[in-house]
DNA sequence: AATGAATGAGTTTTCATTCAT
DNA sequence: TATGAATGAAAACTCATTCAT
């Protein structure tokens, strides 16, 4: 039973990852079941074993990575590390996890967060917004940050830039050896926290 | 000769408009050429007498806007504003296209990626990015902007808000009252100029 | 309003000869009305102000030349030469006449006698063969062929063999120079006269 | 495996078999992918799961038949029997298809050209003539057929003999009973080596 | 579990023909 | 006479999903 299981869950991550790397490429509804499984390396109809549908499978992408991302991101809100810490550990744990993975990224940038459907994932995306937003207010109630900026709307441009950044990689418009990934880390901290103008 | 001309090109306006409409509405891969046509109120193959494919409508879409987009941002641009300002007016410009025709927005946020042909759009927005960029880069080159940051960086994270606030919009996520949209346009530039942090 | 007349018959000219090139080139079915037009370098509802449809196009074509083709046999039926003179006469008019214009003998060969529909069409031909019919029974009749074949199967071969000569022309498989022409009409009476068996 | 691959190939065979049937009754261009479906008694996508489209079928029926017809022709060619028997076997071969499987010819000979793909049959066609030609060409070197004659033409002489009494079949203008058939290849062969002449 | 044949609704696209100008 | 925009019926083709083996 433990063994078939384990197969199974093989089969699962098998198909999950086909799906990730195929949906990346050619965009949800543009790819089919076919060529998932032909990536995969399996017969089509055992796509249907282990997912009730295609648009399970998104959703399965989806909830797996972000309930795992949503966790971490959480950790470091409930921290008490200053909050310009907090924003430099963000931002690298989500600049790394998912550099390691940019089909990933793209799935769930591009795909999930655009898709008209998926009305639950929204909010999930909401969630994790609420986690930067939380980061951002305990930094304006501790004094270290200025209270003058709407903490709500400066999560959605962190997460923005974020997200764009990662694109960026993605679709390589921008340079990403290691060096440039510690440097954008660096560049993404240094915008939100202290801005383009020269201080005086 | 300019008369069947002008009506010709307001035929293709008005499909256009109504493709927005109806993908606004539905999306791209769930929208039928019929949906177009009916909202245009026009019979089905008219469609194909004006572009080659429903596709091709998208791709208009695209271009048309990102031209017309593109041609403001580098007004801007050329101008001899203060860097600040220069960061303001477009920001503006680029939110406020929100107000003025919603649906285009989000077709443009939603889609962007959908489509297979990409690589053009791609570029389009290469373009926008690079006029982004030199308005930071003018900035600093002006003593107005820190030397430290990356510009480029700097025109991605600027895109990425921008391109989140707007996702906000479109999914209902974040307020888009007249004030709120004012409220939005302070933020990011706030946000991007000065930064998070409490200056001394 | 003779000059009228004299204009439409020139504009029905140069669409019935757009139209046998159009055909000849892509079949009847796969061209385009357009297509036609565009060859005649004219707007294309021009055509139908010339022919009711698409399908009279070609009736019209077909019955255009036929009726001069048969009109011409038949005078080589009535005349009195030996048989073996008709023959030669009217395998001479054919292949010299159709030579001139290789589309129009696609389309009457390939296009006209093997459409399922043109049942008229298929009774003229029926009358074509008459005519070669009765060249050879006149010579059966005179003594200078043999009883023993069937007359209306000869015209059959003889007109089989017209065909195939005039098709391996059109599709460049077999030699089509001037002295080919007077060769291929040599051997072909040589064939149906004389036959291949050495003569004692 | 084996099992599996047979049952596909009986597939393929209903679904060929069922489109020369549509075909032979309603022409190409006018029959339905409906319509062979609905013949072969199978959903109408099971079709595209065995050819790719339409054309493909009609190409495949084309190839196939043309690929057995040109064997059978060859070993004729091959065997070492005097060239007038040659001409005759070959002349029953063909004739007799008619008689086989009248919906075939049909196909075959009404729509050969209407494929855009004419180029590869007209190869295999050529291939067929290639064959003819070796037979005549024999009999001209063993003394039995008159060397004055170009092989070649002799050649395309009988394939359009052979073409028009099918055709002639095919459009119901020529008599096809059992004994028409044997009288028809009597009549060929008796042309074609004989020829019309009274024989001193 | 695994396969891939089978299903058929749903969509795009084409193009002959009509019609307003 | 000439134009080409407008119409819409007709068909090919796709592909998610089911199902027999």
């Amino acid at each position: 039973m433990t063994v078939r299981t384990d197969r199974q869950a093989d089969r699962r991550r098998q198909i999950l990852e086909a799906a990730v790397h195929v949906f990346a490429k050619n965009g949800f509804h543009t790819s089919r079941v076919g060529d998932i499984a032909e990536e995969a390396g399996i017969a089509y109809g055992l796509v249907y074993h282990y997912f009730k549908s295609k648009e399970e499978l998104l959703e399965t992408i989806f909830r797996d990575t972000w309930t795992q991302m949503l966790e971490r991101v959480r950790e470091v809100e409930s921290s008490s590390v200053p909050a310009r810490e907090g924003v430099r550990q963000v931002t690298a744990l989500l600049l790394r996890t998912w550099r390691r993975d940019p089909d990933l990224v793209r799935v769930l940038v591009r795909e999930v967060t655009r898709s008209p459907h998926v009305q639950r994932e929204i909010e999930e995306i909401g969630h994790a917004m609420k986690a930067l937003e939380a980061i951002i207010r305990r930094g304006q109630e501790g004094g270290e940050f200025a209270p003058d900026v709407d903490a709500r709307f400066a999560a959605v441009v962190w997460y923005g830039a974020l997200d764009e950044v990662l694109t960026g990689w993605v679709l390589g418009q921008l340079p990403d050896k290691d060096g440039d990934i510690a440097e954008a880390e660096r560049n993404i901290v240094a915008l939100l926290v202290d801005g383009l103008a020269v201080r005086p």
